[in-house]
DNA sequence: GCGGTTAACGATAACGGTATCTCTCAGCCT
DNA sequence: AGGCTGAGAGATACCGTTATCGTTAACCGC
């Protein structure tokens, strides 16, 4: 590998020369820069990263801890981190917290080892207060943009969040107005912020029409599709007369599209079914699905913009992000009473 | 940021007993040691992993270079290199090439740059020969495993394949023993040889089968959703006389199962329809896909064995790997001559 | 009491760059 | 001629670690 050392020898002139010359400093001659660039291009020199972060202090290094890339909505997010990152100069670290709160930790650990320049964090969600590891971060000095929902142990950095319920709300809405009354709710982890924005959404709306609220009708589903599934196999034993079913997100409303399907409930024409997150799989299952855009590369860019304004030591504001809903076949008018 | 001198000071001993100590080297007395790693602990140090990389040559940072994690077969083997890097305390450096040559040598170079300990790349094909970064990647020690089907320009890298040829095969022939004679299919880009591939494996289903490979039933597609759906209307527009369509990949047969669907041609019952690769779609669209899968974990965790291998110099062999087919409800029996 | 071991720790110099200050002259003014 | 100026290059130290070798003192056997 080729040093700078390398290239000083065998130009005749010092280290520090060539060091400048590379970087273009204005106190040498522009001749001795050309010949320098020239001799570095063909002796196919690479400069250190390492070593230059070393002695500058800053890595160019920003770390992405996501749950998983395989998550459709986290890989949007981290194209776009990705792609603004390339843009300005900045390389990608990505970590998989796997929704485990102690790898999570040793995720920024590493990270903080690896000293980047800032860190992008889509929390693993616990019902604490408090978590050590954020409180760490805290005392560190390193930029933190929490990509979604804070919770209260990382309420005091700056975020970039979907207002998912108002998004929810519009989709209840949109039940209601198809003249949905008794409309179930296939609800998420408690301990996500998220799904409880969900759930919230989906109650507002029913209270600004006067529909009673009736907790019989929310079913711990999760947030995967067989998670879905199994709510949906109980929700059909139980027999409880909802013509909709709101699910917390895209997943479960697959897994119980799948089981209602199956099962010979037709959707919509029996069951009115929405998701929430707009995944490629929704606007393609069995019954394109009426759910909520979740604005993933905006997200990424607004992401992206707080973290270099912190990075500049600028104060910054967090950002709200609103979701559109995606109206396609799977609602439509509650069916007449039987 | 507390450094390895701050520690010695504080305990009195210097600065190299402090680095012994916390290596755990077998010169430090017992009792040193955990004195000054209850010190270290105390005090909040994080080793500065730039500068130990600096020392040692060693960065324990791998690179992976893929076309986008947005595309679900990355993203499934970008998970399993991270996942296995992680127990093995490697770092993951992502970046996206979009399929753009220029940004794939752009983003290798930034790698280098990082002194990766190794590469892991999803080349961006071309019809040369050769292409210069890979000349260059070559002439660096740097262990490079390519990750799917390597082309003439990277031949000499060692990679993880899948055996699509078989795969696709396969797949072909399940169509032809369920009395398909006329099959159509819709094919990927000309310069990718993993889309040549399938193309391949179809011919040569048809040969073993004795039905004559007619050129006019090749429509070529490209690798997306529109792609597939254009060539499906041009398809409809010939009326070539195909009972069945093997798209080159999911998205393409999604894209013109959209346009059949929608023009009344009924899958399968009209004409048969698969795809490959076995994305999370597949399974949940409008009518379950019939497609072989990519083992995109399996092939993550054997381009970490290929990688680790090659960093401890040791001699390594390309790895081919099998795909199964998921045969689901998008194929069936060829339809009665009307 | 003397050479020889060995356990425990330290001094020094890297690793590959860059920040910062200093030095050297050519060119110009007075 | 002497002094000043500034362009262009170099000297030195440092970033935070670790490889390598050296030092010290205790202990051992005879």
């Amino acid at each position: 590998m080729i040093r700078l050392k390398d290239i000083a020898e065998k130009a005749g002139v010092s280290v520090m020369t060539v060091s400048k010359a590379l970087r273009d400093a204005k106190d040498i001659s522009v001749k001795t820069k050309a010949r320098i660039r020239q001799l570095a291009l063909e002796m196919g020199y690479v400069p250190d990263a390492m070593a230059q972060s070393l002695r500058t202090r800053s890595t160019r290094l920003l770390g992405v801890l996501i749950a998983s890339s395989t998550n459709p909505i986290f890989s949007r997010t981290l194209m776009a981190l990705e792609e603004w990152g390339f843009q300005l100069g900045y390389e990608i670290l990505v970590s998989h917290s796997l929704n485990q709160p102690d790898r999570e930790e040793t995720c920024i650990r590493r990270m903080l080892a690896r000293r980047v320049d800032g860190l992008f964090v889509a929390p693993v969600y616990r019902f604490e207060q408090t978590a050590p590891i954020y409180e760490e971060l805290k005392r560190q000095k390193t930029p933190v943009v929490i990509l979604g929902r804070r919770a209260p142990f990382c309420g005091s950095f700056p975020s970039v969040e979907v207002d998912e319920i108002a998004a929810s709300k519009g989709l209840t809405d949109h039940l209601i107005g198809n003249g949905h009354r008794r409309i179930a709710f296939f609800s998420g982890p408690q301990v996500s912020p998220s799904a409880q924005d969900r759930l919230e959404g989906y109650k507002r709306a029913l209270r600004d029409a006067d529909i009673e609220f009736d907790d019989r009708l929310v079913y711990s589903a999760g947030s995967t599709i067989d998670e879905g599934a199994k709510a949906a196999a109980q929700f059909i034993d139980e027999g409880c007369g909802a013509t909709a079913v709101q699910c917390v997100n895209d997943l479960v409303a697959v897994g119980a599209g799948n089981v209602f399907l199956s099962q010979g409930v037709r959707v919509p024409d029996d069951i009115s079914l929405t998701g929430f997150g707009n995944i490629l799989t929704s606007e393609h299952y069995r019954v394109p699905l009426t759910t909520a855009r979740q604005p993933k590369f905006r997200m990424g860019a607004q992401a992206m913009e707080l973290m270099q304004a912190m990075i500049r030591h600028e104060q910054v504001k967090n950002r709200l992000l609103s979701a559109e809903l995606a109206l396609r076949q799977s609602s439509g008018p509650a069916p007449k009473k039987a």
